[in-house]
DNA sequence: TTTTGTGGTGTTTTT
DNA sequence: CACCACAAAA
């Protein structure tokens, strides 16, 4: 993504030569008129065609008109994507400016890029339009500020800064902020604009439902507050581009000329507002109707419809649709090609609408539709079990995976009991350990979870192990306290507008400056309509204040007046570590003594080195709004523990999926708020999570889950029951089956003594048998005389045979160790804490909030 | 201003 | 149970 608003001249050059009339239907690949006419070309088909399979080359060479490619896991979606690029570039067809590529996330927009550069030899640098939807509507903004009256330097509020806002505003409305909890407006207000909808669209019920009926002037006052501010939140990075073109025809035009080639990824993902800002660009004005309005407007119910939509209305005459502001488009023309899946389409709850995808023919008249059905990624088990779920959902399109790739050694698809969740990661922990010793990279396998708080007990299982592990997603580094505070004093020196961000800091590190002050200043800057710290800057000139706040102030003020000088004439690295030091900020963390002190002071050196990179503070802020993670070390070799959300698009040898229990997944909530919609959405979810798995892929369920600190029992899956017998089979079950304390929900197949009646006479399941009803355990699942086969642990050698629940050494270390009993030190899970027993590399700690645990040695420092 | 106590909550998450 | 946010008390 580019760091800086310089941008590529606006509408530049032209391509070399006119684009080419539509070809004729590419022949199949290696048939043999492919083979004859790359003959007559001097044999030169390019080379990044080869190896396509017969869909994928129709996906990369129909340019002309409307295509929809529903790729289904793993069957090349990127490729295809990414070789159309190129296939467009090498063409000649288009300059990569005229190119728009919207994908969903940073993540795979830097891979599309770094893929193209692949294909086409580095020559990516021009493909200003390759982003994710929100980048390109921050560059569009930026261009066009103007006309939704911001100035291009406004800033990106996340959703922190949103809450924040939007609690003043419900306070200065006089409404109790308990009773009307800003994040749920803050909620509310993302939903409208996933809708596309500005405060006067939204429905009467909706404006009702929030402040005592309030909701609509909330909404409104959010916005006036946000043009003050010169600010944007999130969802007006598409609203505004949205309203920039509705009002702006020729604009538009000039976009609809400069974009020939129009590119969507994960189609299946697009909101509402996503969709109309796609179509006001993908829609050229026909030859009939020279409105490029017609057909754009958002929403779906009367009453809906948005103000600024002017007399131009549904535009679906003669059209059966059931969407009645959804025209479709019937100038064919549009050279659009989306691509998605709509049996991965799991972000329904955050207003993604799996209709545009459903409906894509509806919408583009004599739409191309490629499916991609031959799978690269899994094997045939896991294909089958994975397509046996899916089909009990409705409303699809219907693909069905396949591959061709079949090897009588392929495991199915193992299905795991244990007792509890502790048990669960025990058993994942050992299996683990027995595939990492067949000299399997931890690097390859993932645990997938369907909520968070399930990664817990793993983490605690790994840390006790040994067992190097990642965690994908979690608390991201842009959102921690420190950096957060560190970026409000970069933006109030960019961007001395910036209230929020001066609210944030004025205050912090602590300058006697309190509510009091804060609030004085807020009255002063609101009365005369200017920035709080142009307040600030007046109000020291006035005894308004005490003598001591007044000091404190002037200090702020003239530091800030300081720094912006240094803006232009300091590096901006330089300034920032600058900024941090002369505010105190810094030295505010080294006066910490509290276990997580030095770790903030790391993330801000952190946060130093990655401005490296940028070319200005601007970019840098930028990027930071737009692109909130940072990079994890991938040279580390470990296994990751993410949620099922999060693994999308990820593929790994070996996927774990436990918590397959009733409540849990499916998740009790979607059921009850969404119903059957919530429900076929879990089960893409539980589909995404099996095509994860190339090689193995084993599912997990407990009898007895601690659900809000209280112990439950709970039922297997119907998920599970959904699994065809021909791919899965129960487990080589290594541990016990806890098979009472089922709930009243309904039969399932594992309540009864053989699940799989043609699994029951393997090994397995004999063995789960036995188990059953030898062993003998406690209310706790505890067993007696369970022996884990495992021997040769590591280099401890015949010393590791471990029984259940003894800690597990990687190597136990004979040299005496390099702690002391009472040692003071720092564990980065745990914390602070006391050594109080040392046995070679293991350590018995008295960890300060964690309470005793054993660990080894090169988890913790000396403090 | 810092500490301690209370209450409310408890999926999924990107931008 | 365990965490967070926020309010009252030290």
């Amino acid at each position: 993504m580019s760091n800086s608003f310089d941008d590529i001249p606006f509408f530049d050059e032209e391509p070399g030569e006119a684009p080419r009339k539509p070809q004729a239907p590419a022949p199949a690949a290696g048939g043999i008129a492919a083979r004859a006419m790359a003959a007559r070309d001097g044999g030169k088909r390019p080379d990044y065609l080869a190896g396509l399979n017969p869909e994928q080359t129709e996906a990369v060479e129909t340019l002309e008109g409307p295509v929809l490619v529903l790729a289904g896991a793993g069957t090349g979606k990127t490729r295809v994507l990414t070789t159309r690029i190129a296939h467009i570039l090498s063409t000649g067809r288009a300059f990569p400016s005229q190119i728009l590529a919207v994908t969903f996330t940073n993540k795979a927009a830097r891979e599309m890029k770094e893929r193209i550069a692949l294909l086409v030899g580095g020559a990516v640098e021009g493909m200003p339009w390759l982003g994710t939807f929100h980048s390109i509507g921050v560059k569009l903004l930026r261009r066009h500020a103007e006309l939704v009256s911001l100035r291009s330097d406004f800033t990106i509020l996340d959703t922190d800064d949103v809450v924040r806002l939007v609690k003043q505003l419900i306070q200065a409305e006089g409404l109790d902020d308990k009773r009307w909890p800003a994040k749920q407006f803050a909620g509310m207000i993302d939903t409208w604009k996933n809708k596309g909808l500005s405060p006067a669209d939204i429905p009467e019920g909706d404006a009702r439902a929030f402040a005592n009926g309030k909701g609509r002037e909330l909404y409104f006052a959010y916005q006036a507050r946000l043009m003050t501010l010169n600010a944007c939140d999130f969802g007006d990075l598409l609203m505004h581009p949205i309203a920039i073109f509705r009002k702006n025809p020729d604009l538009l035009k000039e976009y609809h000329q400069r974009f020939r080639y129009i590119l969507v990824d994960e189609y299946q993902d697009t909101n509402t507002a996503q969709y109309m800002w796609l179509r006001l660009l993908a829609q050229r004005p026909s030859r009939k109707s020279t409105s490029p309005l017609v057909g754009a407007m958002p929403g779906r119910a009367e009453g809906d419809i948005p103000s600024d939509s002017g007399a131009s209305t549904p535009a679906s005459v003669g059209s059966p649709d059931i969407f009645p502001t959804r025209g479709e488009i019937r100038d064919t023309t549009i050279n659009i090609c989306c691509v998605g899946d709509d049996d991965q389409s799991i972000y329904g709850w955050r207003g993604a609408e799996v209709d545009n995808i459903l409906r894509f023919e509806k919408d583009f008249p004599g739409a191309k539709v490629i499916k991609l059905e031959r799978n690269y990624r899994s094997t045939e088990h896991i294909l089958g079990a994975a397509a046996h779920l899916i089909a009990h959902n409705e409303g699809r399109l219907g693909k069905t995976l396949f591959t061709d790739r079949v090897d009588p050694e392929d495991a199915k698809v193992q299905v795991h009991a244990s007792w509890d969740s502790e048990e669960e990661a025990r058993a994942i922990g050992e299996e683990i350990e027995v595939l990492q010793r067949k000299q399997h990279n931890l690097n390859d396998m993932a645990i997938l979870v369907r909520a968070s708080f399930q990664m817990r007990e793993f983490e605690d299982r790994f840390v006790t192990l040994g067992l190097n592990y990642r965690v994908i997603g979690g608390p991201r580094f842009y959102e921690r306290l420190e950096i957060r505070d560190a970026m409000a004093y970069f933006r109030l020196v960019a961007q001395p507008a910036d209230d929020l961000a001066f609210e944030r800091i004025i205050n912090t590190p602590k300058r006697g400056l309190g509510d009091t002050t804060v609030r004085a200043l807020h009255d002063y800057a609101r009365a005369r309509d200017i920035p709080m710290l142009a307040a600030a800057a007046d109000i020291i000139e006035t005894d308004e204040l005490k003598p001591k706040a007044r000091k404190a102030l002037f200090d702020v003020v003239h530091s800030f007046r300081n720094w912006q000088q240094r803006l232009e004439t300091t590096p901006h690295t330089e300034l920032a570590e600058q900024i941090l030091e002369e505010s105190g900020y810094t030295d505010m963390w080294k006066a910490d003594k509290t276990a997580e002190a030095p770790g903030r002071l790391e993330n801000l050196k952190e946060l130093i080195r990655s401005m490296e990179s940028f070319e200005s503070l601007r970019g840098f802020l930028e990027h930071v709004a737009l692109v909130m993670d940072a990079e994890q070390n991938e040279d580390l070799d470990a296994v990751s523990i993410m949620t099922l959300h999060s693994a999308k698009g990820l593929e790994f040898d070996t996927v774990f999926l436990p918590g397959w229990e009733e409540g849990l997944f499916p998740h009790q909530r979607s059921l009850d708020e969404s119903g059957r919609a919530g429900l076929e959405e879990e089960r893409r979810l539980a589909y995404v999570g099996i095509t994860r798995a190339k090689r193995r892929c084993h599912i997990w369920f407990v009898s007895n889950r601690r659900i809000h600190g209280l112990w439950q029992s709970t039922i297997p899956s119907r998920f599970l029951d959904e699994l065809p017998e021909t791919h899965v089979e129960v487990a080589e079950v290594e541990q016990s089956y806890g098979g009472y304390g089922r709930g009243g929900y309904g039969q399932s197949r594992f309540d009864k003594a053989d699940p799989f009646a043609n699994s029951y006479s393997t090994p397995g399941w004999k063995r789960a048998q036995a188990n059953k009803t030898d062993a003998t355990r406690d209310n706790w699942g505890t067993r007696s005389g369970h022996a884990v086969e495992r021997i040769g642990y590591g280099e401890s050698g015949p010393k590791g045979r471990t029984i259940e629940g003894e800690l597990v050494a990687k190597s136990t270390s004979t040299e005496p160790s390099r702690f002391q009993m009472g040692d003071r030190v720092f564990h980065l899970k745990f914390g602070n804490g006391n050594i109080t027993g040392i046995e070679g590399n293991k350590l018995t700690i008295d960890f300060d909030r964690a309470g005793q645990k054993r660990v080894l040695d090169g988890f913790v420092e000396r403090v």
